[in-house]
RNA sequence: GGUGCCUUGGAUGAGUGGCUUAGUCAACGGUCUGCAAAACCGUCUACAGCAGUUCGAAUCUGCUAGGCACCU
């Protein structure tokens, strides 16, 4: 079996060479964008759309509710599961999305490191709030020195985990960490997505301002009583809360979303120009070229 | 023609004779093993031009160029 991934920065144009790809292959679209699985964010996370989903089936889109918990390691298990289902009937399938980790979590798998006690977790997020980063740090060079001579602990995030897991297992984070790859029982195909980047920050302006007129701001303000979910902690959104609250005038949201999706897509491609198995194509060249590969 | 004011890095905008850089925005580079569309780190050292004063000038003086205001 093989495993087609489909990636690229946000607004390159994946969903209908994604559309395309399945028909042509006879495959579901395993969707693999960390905020499409939410439920209600339709509009700012550029969906899939039901005449869309129709077309081809989907999975991951719409799955949780935006207060649930989900995270890469989650997705890993999901996606590696569905495929064992789908594989009897399936020659290849096709995995879609721009989110880094969830990427890596399939292609290459994530060390199995314990659940963090919900109780531990919410005690250190406390600590954190409470300015106690520094203790923190200390707890960590004594618990786990190896971690802290490579971590980036000026990212509270890196050592909030890190100690979650300490806690949580009695032992150090480190030793859960193993560096290998996983071995998958199917082959993995990357096709990357990419244009010239003038090109593309054209896109992401364009898009945030057919989501503005979409209905975005309605979306956000269904969403508002939510905002403290990690889920909303996205582009797009966080921007328009501030908005509603009355924090940022409206047009100024916009122009911090455009300029906040940019920069994811950045980020993007600069974490997928460090995988070197990736062939890369331009959208609209995409399809005619893989007709030969598929 | 005259008088006064202004001219700072891609944009904006402080500063005022001397420690090395204001700040903000934009742009750019990077990190990444459980909330990742997250979080974090880094780069861009300018003072319109020329000549002077001074140990030392973006900061003072003169001239030149460009701009603004007012007067005739």
């Amino acid at each position: 079996m093989i495993l087609y991934v489909l990636l690229g920065p946000t607004a390159v144009g994946k969903t209908e060479v994604a559309l395309q790809m399945a028909e042509k292959l006879g495959s579901p679209i395993l969707n693999c964008d960390s905020r499409q699985i939410y439920r209600g964010m339709e509009i700012g996370t550029a969906a899939p759309t039901e005449e869309q989903q129709k077309r081809v089936r989907h999975y991951f889109v719409g799955t949780h509710d935006i207060g649930s918990y989900y995270s890469a390691a989650q997705y890993e298990q999901d996606v590696l599961s569905l495929i064992e289902e789908l594989r009897g009937e399936h020659r290849s399938l096709l995995l879609s999305g721009g989110s880094m980790m969830y990427i890596d979590a399939v292609c290459n798998g994530i060390d199995d490191i314990p659940s963090v006690d919900p109780e531990v977790r919410d005690t250190l997020r406390n600590r954190l709030i409470n300015g106690e980063i520094d203790e923190m740090r200390n707890e960590l060079r004594m618990l786990d020195p190896d971690y802290y001579l490579t971590a980036d602990t000026r990212n509270p995030k890196r050592v909030v985990h890190a100690l979650e897991v300490c806690y949580t297992s009695g032992r150090p984070y480190s030793s859960f960490l193993t560096n290998e790859r996983k071995q998958r029982p199917f082959d993995i195909v990357k096709i990357g997505l990419r244009r010239e980047r003038a090109e593309l920050f054209d896109r992401i302006n364009r898009r945030v301002d057919a989501m503005m007129a979409g209905g975005l701001l309605d979306e956000a303000r269904r969403l508002y009583p939510f905002r403290y979910e990690n889920a909303l902690n996205t582009v797009g959104y966080k921007e328009l809360f501030r908005c509603l609250s009355g924090e940022w005038e409206l047009p100024f949201a916009v122009e911090k979303i455009k300029k906040n999706t940019r920069d994811y897509a950045k980020k993007q491609m600069t974490w997928f120009a460090h995988d070197t198995s990736i062939q890369w194509f331009h959208p609209d060249e995409a399809l005619s070229t893989l007709n030969s590969i598929l």
